[in-house]
RNA sequence: GCCGCCUUAGCUCAGUUGGUUAGAGCACUGGUUUGUGGAACCAGGGGUCCCCCGUUCAAGCCGGGGAGGCGGUA
């Protein structure tokens, strides 16, 4: 029983750089490679819980920032827990508040210590340092919790990137420390250094050092472009342990993941198809559609008819158009969960082709369909 | 009948003492969105400034006449 309640990480094939198998938690098993919605304030956006299981997602992910301004972790632990208080009973993995550091820069102070954030809700002042990061995620009682590290925007100059790595690595042993022994749950260090080798290798090096429950590439997907991101899964998944889950943090569009996956990333979050299926850009296997556009007017066909999902089975695109254009709200919701579905049915394609060694096969073919284009107008 | 106000982009409206290529919001046509500050943002197309005459180097703006609309009044 005791075994039942460690965390841990079954590779159950490879094919290629590409793996699949199987993490196990205290609150369910999680197949990889593994897409992770993105539910930041205890939702994702337009969906209910069981409609995000529903697509086939093991996991989500929550956001310790945005919690600890609203509605507080101490409200969530008080209210039993962020499983309980958003109904979802799956394991979740919540961000550090790193990112923020970055995304939210032109409000905080960073020192040594930790960083100062001016709220975006109402000004108020709050302070994030390792220690704190690792009490709120404990609070809300995340299955997989984050290192707090510092996320630099690229590009930026060798100085900046290889200062704040390291500061990183140091923020990196004091999460370890904070974070204790904490059976069933988990704790996963960043790598940073942004674009260079050296400096991901001496990142990777002081993680391994240190020794976590898995592995985040992080500090990509913020503005590099996806061939010098390319570049960098090129190697960097190779610096990091062979046996533990490797999570590319914040990626991506459907190609950044098929090429994450072929490179060795096992775990991946993204808001695009939650964000985007609330502004109308859909996912499907010939590309991207926008739904907005006029040519879906009169369209009674489905947004692809090879889809299962509730708004390819039971809506046309002139339907999916017009409430869309209406601002209605079924339209996040149709499109949040098509993207979703859509998502996840990359992931499971990519599973069952790594444990058949068809993995380039199923890629060709995946490349092929996007080829196509969406369907001409009718 | 008389008096007042109004007429500028598809719609609702700005437009200085007359002075570069007449603007905005919405709508329209596209684009962007990568560890969610975003139901967001960016770009583009679109004008006989109601019509005619006049003044002036120059008129959306000033003068005269006409048409249409709104309100008041007998």
């Amino acid at each position: 029983m005791w075994d039942l309640m460690k965390f841990s990480f079954d590779l159950h094939a490879t094919d290629g750089k590409a793996r699949t198998g199987v993490i196990h938690t205290a609150r369910g098993d999680i197949r990889t490679p593994a897409f992770m919605p993105v539910g930041t304030a205890a939702t994702v956006k337009a969906m209910m819980p069981e409609s995000v299981a529903a697509t086939g997602a093991d996991i989500l992910l929550g956001n310790t920032y945005h919690l600890m301004l609203r509605p507080t972790a101490e409200r969530i632990d008080r209210l039993g827990g962020l499983h309980k208080f958003m109904n979802w009973h799956k394991p979740i993995l919540t961000d550090s508040g790193g990112f923020q550091v970055m995304s939210l820069s032109d409000l905080r102070k960073l020192t040594e210590e930790g960083v100062t954030f001016k709220s975006h809700i109402d000004g108020s002042k709050h302070h994030l340092t390792p220690e704190r990061s690792m009490e709120i995620q404990k609070l809300l009682g995340s299955d997989i919790v984050m290192c707090f590290d510092e996320c630099p925007a690229l590009p930026a100059d060798r100085k900046r990137l290889t200062e704040s790595m390291e500061l990183s690595m140091r923020w990196a042993q004091r999460s370890r420390d904070a974070f204790g022994d904490r059976p069933g749950h988990a704790l996963f260090g960043i790598q940073q250094g942004g674009l260079e080798e050296d400096l991901r290798a001496q990142s990777a090096e002081a993680l391994r050092a240190i020794e976590f429950d898995g592995y985040a590439v992080g500090g990509l997907a913020v503005g590099e472009g996806q061939e010098a991101m390319f570049s960098v899964l090129d190697f960097a998944p190779d610096q990091l342990p062979q046996d533990k889950p490797r999570y590319l943090m914040g990626v991506g569009k459907p190609d950044d993941i098929v090429g994450a996956v072929k490179r060795g990333i096992d775990m991946m979050d993204c808001v695009l198809p939650s964000r985007s299926g609330r502004t109308g850009q859909v996912f499907t296997r010939r590309g991207v559609v926008n739904i907005k556009n006029a040519r879906h007017a009169d369209d009674p066909r489905p947004l692809d008819e090879h889809c299962t999902c509730p708004a390819c089975s039971h809506y046309s695109r002139a339907y999916l158009h017009h409430v869309f254009r209406a601002q209605e709200m079924i339209s996040g919701m149709l499109l949040t969960w098509h993207n979703l579905h859509y998502f996840q049915d990359i992931m499971q394609g990519m599973r069952s082709a790594i444990s058949t060694g068809a993995f380039d096969a199923w890629e060709a073919d995946f490349h092929g369909n996007r080829a196509l284009g969406d369907i001409p107008p009718c």
